[in-house]
DNA sequence: GTCAATAGTAAGTGTGCACTTACATTTGGA
DNA sequence: TCCAAATGTAAGTGCACACTTACTATTGAC
């Protein structure tokens, strides 16, 4: 032997290109040329640590769904016992939402659902997005008399889709940062609300 | 002169094969080959009518908000005044919604959005769905003391976000009939529900 | 140092597809 | 019945791009 092989590290190093690329130009009109370019390596480097285009694609959306993962979680761990982690992740996310664009890659992914392995790849995001937002809504509905949704599943589907059209607000310019915060903060806590509360 | 021209009727029959195309096979993978035969004629054909496949799927984005817009007021003219026409639409979207698959188109132009013209159109079709979507909430407020969202606007952006989810949760095999119909249905109650009432 | 596997370079290749061109046929107003 | 415009057919054309091949250079365990 000689010479270990180094690809797990070299594909952690490249994905964040790859999902950047991909934000900016969608599926189809991502040339593998670009990303090689983007890289900084030969298009037969990319295809040495992915056997194709579409492998690429579903390592970014993993990539995107990882971060997200990651940075709530850190905020998460900086939470106090005066707002609820639901409360948290809605705050966290009515202001800093989309900042970096990756949500472009979801797009993306949802006209590509022919595909088995990227549909796959787009329910494992959204599967587990929608996870993570009832696991915190459960939490939350603990301190709360009578929810205005019982079901917490409900509750984080209609938070996911809460983001999904602020993003897509964002994208078309319909909707201001200002919008857009009032939109995920305001109808977001009127799902958390309490409806034993005070109107 | 001499035989008339009958390029805009021949448009309107061919704009809802367009769409049903388009809905199927995403804006990119989707050949111009495949329109013509889709449409019974040659590809040079449709060049006559539009001037590139851009102005076919722009054309195709326009006829899904009309579609829609022509079924909800058809919907609304059949309302009485037990039930408001904010909660009617609901109603009909919890149990009908995405079932002729155009929702595909909306997701497609998602990832165009870098051509301004697609750009417009999808800015068009979304503006216009919240428009609608606001009317009717606003509407409905006027029955409501304490609305759990003061404001008509946000809430309008919530169904159409809770429609949007509902089509991935569809798309993705994530969210069966029933589970969109207790989306659409229990989550967009508690958004019109009035906070003066009992819990 | 040797050798085998990894890492990199450079130049194809074949195909899919948006769009075009050249030509034939039908229509209907005068 | 003429003829100009509309409608239709058939066969390209050129390019973009996913993926490959042939080759060179580096690495590191022994």
């Amino acid at each position: 032997m000689s010479r270990p092989n180094q690809s797990p590290e070299r594909r952690l190093e490249l994905v964040p290109v790859l999902a950047h690329t991909f934000a900016e130009f969608g599926y189809r009109r991502t040339t593998t040329a670009e990303l090689g370019e983007r890289c900084g390596v030969r298009e037969n480097i990319l295809y040495r640590l992915w056997p194709d285009k579409r492998a690429m694609f579903v390592a970014a959306l993993d990539y995107v769904y990882q971060l997200s993962e990651k940075t709530w979680n850190e905020l998460l761990a900086r939470a106090d016992d005066r707002v609820s982690p639901a409360e948290l992740i809605l705050d966290y996310e009515s202001t800093h939402q989309g900042e970096f664009g990756l949500y472009r890659i979801v797009f993306a992914g949802l006209s590509e659902t022919d595909d088995p392995e990227i549909a796959e790849a787009m329910r494992r995001l959204y599967g587990r997005f929608q996870h993570f937002v009832r696991k915190q809504v459960k939490a939350h509905h603990d301190g709360v008399a009578v929810p205005a949704v019982t079901d917490p599943g409900l509750v984080a589907w209609a938070i996911v889709g809460l983001g999904t059209v602020a993003n897509i607000g964002r994208e078309l310019g319909l909707l201001s940062v200002r919008a857009r915060k009032r939109l995920v903060g305001e109808v977001g806590r009127a799902l958390l609300r309490d409806w034993a509360d005070e109107g």
